[in-house]
RNA sequence: GUCCCAGUAGCUCAGUAGGAUAGAGCAACGGUCUUCUAAACCGUGGGUCGGAGGUUCGAAUCCUCUCUGGGACACCA
């Protein structure tokens, strides 16, 4: 636990204790004590509305409970400076600053490992995110979720839970077909002959520089070889490339997997054929039109879905069954799927489908990411892999750069619709607030290159009861907001509370900066305690930046 | 037609397990470098939280209806 927590678990035990003793309330009757950090700092360090909840069971006005509670409270015990009652019935609590500046110690001592907590509790989550089809390079709709999932993971992780990442490869449906008899289009192109791509084909630029590459290497060779085998070759050939493109694009844009799952391994494991026999045996399936049903209605879907379809082949919706039901296989106790706003159709049959199957669907979790409009030159760029326009990831990684998309990307909650200024991001980038939040740890770089004769090597020996003026206060708490702040992200998975905190903590660096000098040579002991609290914050901020996969710069 | 997302300051968006006077950045205006990085700071102005009802001590947040915009609704993946 925290020492914020620990502090308000202490004081949440003991305004249950004052309830009890006012008679306002049996023990067992309670109401969960609620205990929020009022944005007005007039309000206090922490406010409780237990009197307006106990207003129905006491049977009186909030004003008067509050009062009560207030009169029977033991302020012996903790470290309480004062109580107030405000507004309503509000009941208003004034700490003393101590359980602050032990922070520091305690941020310093943790390290890297600031921000954890065990609000997990160990609970395993597979989440799969990106997973585009080998088809063509990643465009800026994976970008986003590329960086939302990373986040995501490492977020999930800090706050005590196992996540893992995972990028599902479509290496065994039509598409990938699809590659193949467009590559092997171009591929005759290339070679002068006549040859078109077919209707639903890929007539993206990097195929033709696929089969240009074909073309000096086999030279006009791979004409002679018989079709099926021919069309085989280009498919394996399309997929390692483009895989091994897709991969190159999400290491640099700083993504990381635990595992790369190929479809084909599904059926070569037997494990589409598993999960189907495993529907059938359920009754969860029928058959009708000479095709293979899975009733996916009876679980809330729209209409059921075709599994086998009538000419023997599956729907790419049957190995993604099979591939689901083996997450929870592998024992995993939650799925997380990140997905493209065009996948929408997509989450209620899954969930049906698991159910069908028998696990329980509210294990199944759906991220919608939504569409990400590029503006360009004021105009509006359609994303299309076909038509060969689409502005790719790696485009968005040259012209942005990394740390600014990746902030970007996180900083928005991912169900809203993201309109992306191009111009504006690159043409104004110094008005990203990445580079507010890099600057404030460069600051504190620079100023503790210079701090030698200030640094301490045991923080808790300094004398930190120095740290009292209002900016510092403000640090302190924000320093001791970071793993609630990573646990609360995590369990409501909602990443843009980390870039939304790092820039609430930078501006409190900022603003400590301009008001008060640090290196002090007229104040040594302040200056030390200040250089602890830097070095506090410089931490803070660093493993704050990691979550979202943005660079720490010491030089700016 | 059904479903999902959004609608909050001029612009881009935070804030939704109900809390006190709704926030930030940009843009506008006015200040601050002989002092640890001015990519910063300090200040001013700017709001029917799309609209209407409802729930209650209390609603941007929950419920119902409604308007506007975007997206999804294959024996494609």
């Amino acid at each position: 636990m925290t020492i914020v927590e620990q502090v308000k678990e202490q004081l949440k035990e003991e305004i249950r204790e004052a309830v009890v003793k006012a008679g306002l309330a049996e023990a067992g009757q309670l109401p969960d004590v609620i205990l929020e950090t009022p944005k007005e700092k007039t309000h206090g360090d922490f406010a409780t509305n237990m009197a307006m909840q106990l207003a129905r069971i006491a049977r009186k006005p909030p004003r008067k409970i509050a009062e009560e509670i207030v009169d029977h409270f033991d302020t012996e015990k903790g470290s309480i400076r004062k109580i107030e009652i405000a507004g309503p019935g509000f009941i208003n609590f004034f700490l003393d600053n101590r359980y602050l500046t032990d922070l520091i110690p305690a941020i310093i001592q943790a390290g890297s490992a600031y921000g954890a907590s065990d609000s997990g509790a160990g609970k395993k989550i597979l989440v799969e995110f990106v997973s585009a089809n080998p088809t063509g390079s990643l465009h800026l709709g994976h970008a986003r979720g590329a960086a939302v999932g990373d986040t995501l993971c490492k977020i999930l992780n800090k706050a005590g839970y196992k996540a893992s990442p995972e990028y599902y490869i479509n290496d065994g449906g039509n598409q990938i077909m699809n590659l193949a008899v467009s590559i092997e289009a171009r591929y005759l192109q290339a070679l002068g002959r006549e040859a078109e791509i077919p209707e639903n084909g890929y007539h993206g630029k990097d195929i033709i520089e696929l089969a240009n590459q074909l073309v000096e290497k086999y030279g006009d060779t791979l004409i002679e070889k018989p079709e099926k085998e021919r069309i085989r070759f280009f498919r394996r050939f399309g997929v390692d490339h483009l895989m091994r493109g897709i991969k190159k694009d999400l290491s640099d844009f700083r993504v990381h997997f635990d595992c790369w799952y190929s479809e084909r391994s599904l059926y070569e494991r037997g494990k589409v054929a598993a999960a189907l026999d495993a529907l059938k045996e359920k009754g969860e399936t029928y058959s009708k039109d000479g095709a293979l049903w899975l009733k996916t209605s009876k679980y809330g879907d729209d209409k059921d879905r075709v599994l086998v379809k009538s000419d023997g082949t599956y729907t790419y919706f049957t190995p993604d069954i099979a591939y689901h039901k083996d997450k929870f296989e592998r024992g995993h106790d939650e799925l997380i799927d990140v997905l493209g706003a065009d996948h929408h159709g997509y989450v209620a049959r899954m969930k049906a489908a698991m159910q069908a199957l028998g696990y329980d669907p509210a294990h199944v979790n759906m991220q919608i990411i939504q569409l990400v409009n590029l503006f360009k030159d004021g105009e509006k760029v359609k994303m299309s892999k076909r038509t060969g326009k689409a502005v790719t990831m790696r485009e968005l990684m040259e012209d942005v750069g990394i740390d600014a998309a990746r902030y970007f990307f996180a900083m928005r909650s991912s169900d809203s619709h993201l309109d992306f200024d191009l111009d504006l991001a690159i043409s104004r980038s110094n008005e990203n607030p990445v580079y507010y939040v890099q600057y404030a740890f460069a600051r504190i770089c620079s100023m503790l290159k210079r701090a030698e004769v200030f640094d301490h090597d045991d923080p808790a020996k300094l004398d930190l009861k120095l740290l009292s003026g209002e900016k510092e206060i403000d640090l302190l708490k924000k320093l001791g907001d970071f793993p609630s702040v990573v646990a609360e992200s995590a369990a409501n998975l909602a990443i843009q509370h980390v870039p939304s905190y790092l820039f609430d903590l930078a501006s409190s660096l900022h603003s400590f900066y301009n008001a008060e000098k640090v290196l002090d040579e007229g104040n040594v002991p302040l200056s030390k305690a200040r250089v602890a609290l830097m070095k506090a914050v410089r931490i803070t901020l660093k493993n704050g930046m990691d979550l979202i996969g943005v660079n720490a710069p010491e030089k700016m």
